[in-house]
DNA sequence: TCTACACCTATGACTTGATA
DNA sequence: TATCAAGTCATAGGTGTAGA
């Protein structure tokens, strides 16, 4: 059951009663009445209440058993972490015999927020222009997989105090006037350190060069001391001549390497490189030595107190050294960093978030499209189309060999239509010239609209034979009579197509050696053939066509067909089975081979829709690389 | 019958270890 | 380092009961 607070103004009621002299359970009668309903306990409770308060000092305390947020301990923890380089909570906690949980809540409580001091890159109007203009053509540089043949390098100043492991968090007050600013680090004057150049690539790293201190680092010691060293020695190194690897030099555009020199020494020495024109300032995601790989360095370095320029140099190669586990994030042109940039009217927004996370990152990217996959489904589809465009050329040479206009005037007719083999071959060959075309310019120019298709076309095809099997099986007796029409058809107009005309001959002489649909009176049918044609005085009355001819007659005698349709003739000179039932036997006779022809088919089908559904996927991930590169500046301009 | 007290339960403030 | 869930503890109010 629930228990409620009684009131103020029920307690001070109760106090007004019992100063008046009422007994408590007369009391609780009288609140009753008022539709108060309190028990005789609470009414006691009440009295001791107010005899323990007039007794105290002060008003009743209430007593934990380890109370932590003291007062004092709040003011102990406010004066640790309201200094410069405050403890971790952790440390705080140890100290003060509380556990860090406390110390978070105290922080909290205490209207503190934590923020992690970090360095901020200033960006002008004339960087975000620059960007505007060369990111596009940078990016599309780096895609494809290109950023694996570049070789970014850079300079940078390491410094003593930077390695002091010190802690880069404080704590800030809303009512600060810094709050919503990020707090930027300044260095102090005259450091003590050195410059450092090194560079990354897919292949590796380039071994460190260390610049001595108080040097002019001017255009000939750049030539010198950096590119000489890094052609004679890295570059065989980390590409050899087996890679055949276009390699790509990325510097940035520091006074010593857009010198005239420079490029001139460049140029000579066949390197490919970043031109001043390409090169993006103060952007992140195209200078991965500087937003990434430096920084990764220096973040180690920071953790551990270094107090020599020696010990600094031995731990810079110590730390560059165990980057070799991590070298494949070299490769990817894009940096883990919370990097906060500042435009001209000071607004902050921050970029770098969006990018990848690829320091100290362990999984790797293996996708990549499929070189067998693409050339074997090029390879196999060139056939394909080549075919689908001989058969197109020649059924539209059948075709218009005919009569042009006849044809068009027979599209009209109904049930001769399917019977014209031109017209089959000029359908059957375009639509293998279009599913070809599909597969071998969508796998050459890896184009997934047309992969889909391509994949789509033969799913139907392979779908529409499985129900057309089914169909056929299920049905096969009134399949069996609707082809019968279907082929008596073509035999009455035997005379008016002259590919049929050579169709029928070919089954008949040369494949089934067959005559008629079920025998050889079926001809009776074709009004040239019936006899009833004797009237107006046709020489094929009465008989079957040539092809029906055994092939010993027919060498003889190319009429030996005439007549025999006659009651009183012979009928030893021709074929007397029907193409039907001898088309039957020859299927049982070949089943096997059928079969197997069936089964290649389909499985050339499923390969096909397979192979092109992976190329197709393998296009679509690695697109998804090369948009996320080749606009960069959707996310810079969505925070301005 | 009245009162004080023990005991029980609900509630809320607080602490703490685990974990993201 | 922040947050969550579970546990701890004090307090308020209800119930039962012994004693005056």
């Amino acid at each position: 059951m629930p228990r409620n607070k009684i009131s103020d103004i029920v307690e001070g009621r109760i106090l007004q009663l019992l100063r008046w002299g009422y007994s408590q359970s007369l009391i609780v009668n009288i609140l009753k009445l008022d539709g108060i309903h309190v028990s005789q306990p609470t009414v006691s409770n009440v009295k001791q209440k107010i005899g323990r308060q007039r007794n105290s000092e002060s008003k009743i305390k209430i007593f934990r058993k380890k109370p932590s947020q003291t007062p004092s301990i709040i003011k102990k923890v406010i004066e640790k972490i309201d200094v410069k380089e405050p403890p971790t909570q952790r440390a705080i906690a140890k100290d003060l015999h509380i556990s860090q949980s406390t110390v978070s809540n105290i922080i909290k409580n205490s209207g503190f927020t934590l923020r992690k001091k970090q360095k901020v890159q200033k960006l002008t109007s004339s960087n975000v222009m620059k960007r505007g203009q060369r990111s596009f053509k940078l990016y599309r540089r780096l895609a494809r997989g290109r950023y694996k043949n570049f070789i970014p390098t850079d300079e940078t100043w390491f410094y003593l105090d930077e390695t002091s492991g010190r802690r880069k968090v404080c704590y800030i007050k809303k009512t600060d006037p810094d709050y919503d600013r990020m707090i930027i680090q300044q260095n102090t004057s005259r450091p003590k350190g050195f410059m450092v150049w090194g560079g990354v690539s897919s292949q590796g790293k380039t071994t460190l060069r260390f610049v001595t201190p108080g040097t002019k680092v001017n255009s000939n010691y750049y030539i010198n001391n950096v590119l000489k060293p890094f052609l004679t020695k890295d570059v065989p190194r980390l590409f050899r001549k087996g890679k055949k690897l276009k390699w790509i030099f990325h510097q940035d555009s520091a006074p010593s390497h857009t010198a005239k020199e420079t490029i001139k020494f460049l140029e000579q020495n066949k390197i490919h490189y970043i031109t001043p024109q390409e090169w993006m300032p103060a952007s992140p995601d195209a200078a991965p030595m500087d937003y990434s790989i430096w920084g990764h360095l220096k973040q180690q370095l920071n953790k551990t107190r270094i107090d020599s320029i020696e010990e600094l140099k031995k731990k810079i190669l110590y730390e560059w050294r165990k980057m070799n586990e991590t070298r494949r994030y070299f490769s990817t042109p894009c940096i883990q960093s919370s990097t906060q940039i500042i435009d001209d009217s000071d607004k902050l927004f921050s970029m770098a978030p969006r990018f990848q996370k690829v320091v100290r990152t362990t999984r790797r990217d293996d996708t990549e499209i499929s070189r067998c996959i693409k050339y074997s489904m090029f390879g196999f589809n060139i056939l394909f189309w080549i075919l689908g465009f001989m058969i197109t050329a020649i059924g539209i040479y059948a075709w218009i060999e005919k009569d042009t206009f006849d044809n068009f005037g027979r599209l009209t007719m109904r049930g001769t239509l399917f019977f014209d083999p031109a017209l089959v071959f000029v359908l059957v060959g375009v639509f293998m010239f279009c599913i070809g075309f599909a597969g071998c310019v969508g796998s050459l120019r890896e184009n997934t609209c047309l992969l889909l298709f391509f994949s789509f076309a033969l799913a139907i095809i392979f779908f529409a034979q499985l129900a057309f099997g089914t169909l056929v099986f299920i049905y096969r007796e009134k399949v069996k009579n609707e082809g019968e029409k279907q082929l008596m058809i073509m035999i009455e107009s035997y005379r008016d197509d002259p590919d049929l005309q050579n169709m029928i001959d070919w089954i008949q002489r040369d494949w089934l050696h067959c005559c008629g649909v079920n025998n050889y009176r079926n001809w009776e049918s074709n009004i040239y053939f019936n006899c009833s044609s004797k009237i107006v005085g046709s020489v094929e009355a009465c008989g079957v066509p040539a092809s029906c001819c055994r092939a010993e007659y027919f060498h003889n005698n190319k009429q030996c067909g005439y007549g025999t349709l006659e009651s009183s003739a012979g009928t030893h000179m021709i074929y007397t089975d029907g193409c039907l039932p001898k088309a039957s036997q020859w299927f049982e006779r070949h089943i096997l081979p059928v079969a197997i022809v069936v089964v290649v088919l389909a499985v050339l089908q499923i390969l096909g829709i397979c192979f092109a559904q992976n190329l197709r996927n393998d296009i679509l991930a690695q697109k998804a690389k090369w948009i996320w590169h080749a606009h960069p500046m959707m996310n810079y301009y969505r925070h301005q």
